[in-house]
DNA sequence: CGGCCACATATTACTATGTGGCCGGTGCCGTAAT
């Protein structure tokens, strides 16, 4: 057999099968390792040709690619992206979701079975489907990618906790390869990927996170009235069309209304609207007959519009990987755009609202009670089962058994069959297990709406603060302090803030320096990285309680508070 | 946690302020009723 280079044949059927003349370093770089065997992680920015990572590792492996998808929407632009390059190319590919009826999805499994089709989408609550599970282990799947990665750490929790099982499956497929894909990823999230789909020493593809033609911007207010006033004369004052997100689904219905007196063509989305109206405006904005979208979270993902000149948010996100998810549909033309959060810190109050969460302690004390009686008398319970005889819906009782999983009461074993760890603990024992587990996770979430804050209230460079929380530095021309282009650095503040401030209390001399990414060690929060410094303080990200702040002078003042590690 | 609504009360005829209760985001899935 011929040798032929692996970069060589990557690019070739990055020629051949996709129309792509050339690949980026990253792209390569992510498919070699595939190919070689390896998992990957994958941070890139929309645009940057993500799907071909995915695409081009599914034909180079023998055996059908299996992509995890968080929405149908997706999955559908997907297999039309793939289409446009002909079946021939050996780009079939087919879905399996509740949206299609049941002879396309018979279709579907038959093609990827014969080999007509290589790659199948599918959300990861397919995959909690036994059938499903069965019909993926006959058929040598040596791919899986998850898409949209970071909803494992924003989703798995609480929202849609089958996110937390891909793990599971990967193992029960076999272990197949794996690569996990994401715009935005910051290190602590990219941790969370790589624990919970239990990928295997991964190679970590990160690219950049600047944004330089985003224009950063936030507007402090104290009364309600006077931010809502300034969003609307701003918006109504803009060029170009743009994204407005709010918190809740009530105030998308009174921007718009408002907007639209003020003269813009703007509509509400939010995932309250029926789906026909949802898809409408999405496709007005894309073609330009809507230039405002005013908008909850659930417009986003799946937005393919280059020429969006401003994302304004008239609420506060709950944490920074959300903001940067949302302001990064600006400007992807790489024309100028603008960012401007409009901040009230009572804003934040609705985010720790939702933040709270908090397990369903009833639910919680069924599902172990149920699983221990199980355990004593068979030695373990299936979850299809178990969600029969308990009556709860598949997402509760995925949700109780991730908590009582994380805690240690609960084990997953083959064939997605569950049994109680240790029938000496009572049940009660492991509910108030898993709700400590649950207590951390609403203490990490917490910690992010801090950063938030920060975000908001830093006198220092905003996009220094952005990069800083992805584990980036800003990169300058020597002697430059500052982006120059975000509100601060412009007004100049943020130059004032890089000096000491004489009226502070002064940090001595001779005390020891902390710079970003350093590890360490607090007296009370355990181990931590440094995430970001300033003239007066550092964030650090501690593994147990999250983000904090620290002031240089307390440090300063008890030399055993806070060390470095190693 | 804070905003909003309904309702009560106070002040004085159409409005102003106070109080208690309730609500607030993101999407799969599968099944029932047309």
């Amino acid at each position: 057999m011929k040798l032929v280079p692996l970069a060589y044949r990557i690019r070739r059927l990055a020629r051949t099968r996709l129309g792509l003349a050339r690949l980026r370093p990253g792209q390569l770089d992510a498919v070699k390792a595939l190919s070689k065997g390896r998992d990957v992680l994958v941070v890139m920015p929309t645009g940057a040709g993500k799907s071909a990572v995915y695409q081009l590792a599914g034909l180079m492996l023998d055996g059908p690619t299996v992509v995890v998808s968080p929405l149908i929407a997706l999955q559908r632009d997907q297999l039309e992206g793939l289409a446009k390059h002909g079946e021939n190319a050996g780009l079939g590919a087919v879905a399996v979701n509740s949206a299609q009826s049941r002879g396309v999805t018979d279709d579907a499994w038959d093609s990827l079975t014969a080999g007509d089709a290589e790659f199948m989408f599918l959300a990861p609550e397919q995959l909690a489907n036994a059938t499903v599970l069965e019909k993926l282990s006959k058929l040598n799947v040596s791919l899986l990618a998850v898409d949209e990665a970071h909803c494992v750490s924003a989703w798995g929790h609480d929202f849609r906790p089958h996110y937390l099982r891909i793990g599971d499956v990967i193992e029960a497929l076999g272990r197949p390869r794996v690569v996990a894909l994401t715009a935005t990823a910051s290190p602590p999230v990219r941790a969370e990927i790589v624990e919970r789909l239990k990928m295997n020493d991964p190679v970590r593809i990160v690219t950049g996170f600047d944004r330089p033609n985003l224009e950063l911007q936030v507007r402090r207010f104290v009364e309600a009235r006077h931010k809502e006033k300034g969003v609307i004369e701003r918006v109504a004052s803009l060029a170009g069309s743009g994204l407005v997100y709010t918190a809740t689904r009530r105030s998308t219905e009174e921007y718009a209304e408002k907007l639209r007196e003020a003269g813009r063509t703007a509509r509400a989305y939010h995932a309250g609207m029926k789906a026909a109206e949802r898809e409408a405006v999405h496709a007005g904005f894309l073609d330009g007959e809507i230039d405002v979208v005013v908008a909850t979270s659930a417009f986003g993902m799946g937005i393919n519009k280059a020429d969006v000149r401003f994302v304004v948010h008239a609420d506060v996100p709950d944490s920074i990987d959300s903001y940067y998810q949302e302001i990064g549909r600006a400007g992807r033309d790489g024309a100028p755009a603008l960012i401007c959060l409009y901040y009230r810190p009572e804003d934040l109050s609705l985010r720790k609202f939702f933040a709270s969460g908090g397990p369903d302690e009833e639910v919680l004390t069924q599902v172990a009670g149920a699983v221990r009686e199980h355990t004593e008398a068979t030695g373990s319970v299936g979850a299809t089962e178990l969600r029969e005889e308990l009556d709860l819906s598949a997402t509760k009782l995925t949700g109780a058994v991730n908590l009582l999983e994380q805690a240690g009461a609960v084990t997953m074993e083959a064939g997605s069959r569950l049994a109680y760890t240790d029938v000496a603990v009572p049940a009660a024992a492991a509910v108030v297990a898993a709700a400590a587990v649950d207590a951390e996770h609403s203490r990490m979430d917490r910690s992010r709406i801090e950063m938030m804050r920060g975000y908001a209230e830093t006198t220092g460079c905003r996009r220094k603060f952005l990069l800083g929380y992805f584990g980036e530095e800003l990169v300058l021309p020597p002697g430059q302090e500052g982006c120059g282009t975000c509100d601060t650095c412009r007004s100049g503040l943020a130059a004032e803030s890089a000096e000491p401030d004489e009226r502070a209390v002064p940090v001595p001399a001779g005390a020891v320096r902390f710079d970003t990414n350093d590890r360490v060690r607090h007296r009370v929060w355990g181990a931590g990285v440094v995430m970001s410094d300033e003239a007066d303080r550092i964030t650090v990200l501690f593994e147990q309680v999250g983000y904090r702040t620290l002031a240089l002078a307390v440090i300063a003042a008890d030399a055993e508070l806070l060390v470095h590690e190693d």
